[in-house]
DNA sequence: TATTGTTATACTCTATAACTATA
DNA sequence: TATAGTTATAGAGTATAACAATA
């Protein structure tokens, strides 16, 4: 993600920055947003790179974390991806033995995704391990600030759903 | 991007979200920025796919814009991508004939990536459709409040950089 | 030797759509 | 017929590292 072959400069295409839009009232804040995330997921991303993990399999072992397991079409859901690449992440996982599929008495047409004991280590050691390095940067925010941003971010996000 | 094969839930997991974790005060800010970006960009990246470039084709048109052009390395910093990649991208936007790569007088070892006219045509017509179909949304915020998340974001950022 | 890009390799994810097997 | 997943196809972007040409 980073440290490929030297990224030290700022985003600016995604953006959306040119003369003849510029004035724009509401691009400084679609830059900072952009730019915000990119940071963000610069630094999370790398990390669990570090972990061995691909940004999509680390959403699904967060997701499967703490359940009982869920069939292919919730967890697809709930990581906004399609059933058809959800297939592939999870033929990855069951590789690395992190995952498997169970088929559930009653619907022989689904399956359910569980963590193997594997899987569960990873969640129990590599997510707590995760979210210390995030909360490294996230608590220089004051309370107060938080709170702020995320109402606005809140807002931000109805306006696009 | 959307309208895939049906999507309209919430993603979760990238957000980190797990019991053993959730009682950090930052979880709902991260969460937020995730979710509040990500219903942006599926908005913004639908709309250029509609417009028959893919998001890291429009960064670069966007990037080349209104420019003399510019290397190889310069639109791989602006754009955030390694130089790998950028060659690869380069030669697809070639290919649609709306980039082309001019080697510059006393530099034979680098090249200006320079919009064709064709590529100026996308750059004067697509760009501004696509900052009119986002300021749609942006325009809800107050200038209060634009005002604010924006400084907040920044803020942020710099805690990650 | 250092810089600018390209190439090679090997993956991962993406979208779309057709297909299989249940129900 | 409708649902849950898989498979097939064809890109597109990713990282990493070795390489060529130029400076």
């Amino acid at each position: 993600m980073k440290s490929k072959q030297s990224k030290e400069s700022e985003k600016e295409s995604e953006v959306g920055v040119a003369k003849a839009a510029a004035r724009e009232a509401f691009i400084p804040v679609m830059r900072e947003l952009v730019r915000a995330y990119q940071a963000y997921a610069v630094y999370s991303q790398t990390h669990i790179r570090e972990l061995g993990l691909t940004p999509a399999q680390f959403d699904v072992i967060a997701t499967l974390g703490n359940t009982d397991g869920m069939t292919m079409g919730e967890v697809a859901d709930k990581t906004l991806v399609t059933k058809g690449t959800l297939t592939g992440i999870i033929d990855r996982l069951e590789q690395k033995n992190l995952v498997r599929r169970e088929v559930p008495e009653g619907n022989r047409r689904c399956f359910m995704l569980i963590l193997t004991p594997e899987g569960e280590q990873v969640f129990e050691e590599v997510f707590p391990t995760h979210i210390a390095h995030l909360k490294e940067r996230f608590e220089q925010l004051t309370p107060d600030e938080m709170q702020q941003l995320q109402s606005l971010l809140k807002k931000l996000r109805g306006l696009f759903e």
